[in-house]
DNA sequence: AACAGAGGTCCAGAATACGGACCGGTCTCG
DNA sequence: CGAGACCGGTCCGTATTCTGGACCTCTGTT
């Protein structure tokens, strides 16, 4: 009835419970303050009866919960416990808490930790600083578009130029929705000027004189897994002091990575690996 | 065609999401070792093909992965992720951090943190002891039927009598495959003694010699939170020690529970309100 | 009190998921 | 070393499940 053709390996098997999981993570974007069951709709692009249907199996589940008087919908306590669950295989938190308390020490400044999420980049842990001004522009579970911040930047700019354009054209529609002062040459800008530079940085582009620096790392395979950065207002994160800066990031990227190295875990995923198979 | 009665609410709407999800949840359940396609297929009941579609599909949304050596299922970076993000409200284990602390610096005793998972108790978080003989039963990720172990034994008996006798049936199965030296009558006598004690002890009964105690905290509206224990060697859990462990949890309990006041969060969940409506 | 817009539900029809049967690889044992 | 057992994975016709237009009800507004 519409003419969406599927590609690849989009198109294997499952629709309702694709439809599901795309509604919990949507619900997992506005985790703090909850989603309409309009917005839902409008979101995810189903229809009412449909998305209800397949929230309230959600519910059951306990993955998603509705506030009883605002009738709006959150994540339920199981995708927490799930969480926890799964840190043993995913505790990037857990194993950046060194670091990031390390910069914040050594900068003063507000250290972050994010990971990629689909195009976008989810912080996932703020580790205050001491400096009595303080930027609050970004803080957890707060979500950008790839590209769009310093640790995101750098995750965008740490992909190879297919994909990344891939991601940018994916968020050509959030991009002039929500962030409509840049553009996508503006990214390929800031882009090219990370990958030269070797670290990533956002001179106030979200929130005016709340700039930051990032920088990734990687899995033993070379995976990215995730990107550190540090935020300040603009004055302390001129020029002469961005290298100071980068050196601390790079610094404890590398101890993050050798951690990673040990834990030796031949690291799984992948998805779209039999997916070409046809016949 | 198999007759499967189904109970009020459990059948409303959407089954393959719901396969789907038991099976997320089934995979958590064995985080750490992960899950064989066939172990999947049995624990399920499902059939191979439609698991390992509902598989693909969780997959898919990252929520699950496919170690492709093993080619065992594990949870995905997704779940990880949701969790942090779902911490904002449940952020149970953040909250419990001080008291844990607090708990295993007085005692010398590891302390932990569990939370009620279905008809299973999860353990989220253990707190080393710094005595030096310590027992390592619980970890966090373990998972035992409600009523086994110190922290799950709490959380039962804070049920009401009906709801408990249900958990203990539907957990029969389980307990005479997995803990056959437990006995349901035992069980009901442990919460009988835990009920007018006002604390739970579990007698070395999983782990010979490993000892605890604990206790259940509640939200404001008086729900189950989770409950925090304490476990040892039998010889520091001894007759005259027990009051003061037990003090030790109270105050913990005391004050997790005056910080989840002060969150004042008009708590919301609820499913089967509008359940019972038929037409 | 009439309206607008939200959340929620019904049900016949149509697309979707189900699962028996099958394939190919690996490990085991005679 | 070859037969057998077991496992992971996939195919495809069928029948079951999911879909979504239409409708209801409640709350807040004019």
């Amino acid at each position: 009835m519409h003419g969406k053709l599927p590609s690849i390996s989009e198109l294997s098997g499952s629709q309702s419970v694709d439809r599901a999981l795309r509604l919990l993570a949507l619900v997992g974007r506005d985790a703090e303050n909850g989603l309409a069951l309009s917005e839902i709709v409008e979101e995810s692009g189903l229809n009412k009866p449909t998305a209800r249907r397949l929230l309230v199996a959600l519910m059951r589940a306990r993955l998603v919960e509705q506030d009883p008087r605002s009738r709006r919908y959150y994540l339920g306590d199981e995708a927490f416990v799930l969480g926890v669950l799964a840190s043993r295989r995913h505790g990037l938190l857990e194993l950046s808490m060194e670091s990031l308390r390390a910069l914040s020490e050594a900068t003063m400044d507000s250290s972050f930790l994010s990971v990629r999420r689909d195009n976008f980049s989810v912080c996932l842990y703020r580790e205050e600083g001491t400096y009595p001004v303080r930027t609050h522009a970004l803080q957890a579970g707060l979500q950008h578009p790839l590209g769009i911040g310093a640790g995101s930047l750098a995750i965008l700019s740490a992909l190879p130029d297919e994909e990344m354009e891939a991601v940018l054209a994916a968020n050509r529609t959030v991009m002039t929705t929500h962030y409509p002062a840049y553009g996508a040459d503006q990214i390929r800008q800031d882009v090219a000027k990370t990958r030269q530079r070797g670290f990533a940085l956002n001179p106030g582009r979200i929130v005016a004189s709340s700039w930051g620096v990032g920088a990734v790392f990687r899995f033993p395979d070379g995976r990215i897994a995730g990107a550190l950065s540090l935020a300040a207002i603009d004055s302390r994160v001129g020029p002469e002091r961005q290298p100071e800066l980068a050196r601390h990031l790079q610094r404890e990227v590398a101890r993050i990575e050798e951690k990673l190295r040990k834990m030796f875990v031949p690291r799984p995923t992948d998805l779209d690996m039999h997916a070409g198979a046809r016949s």
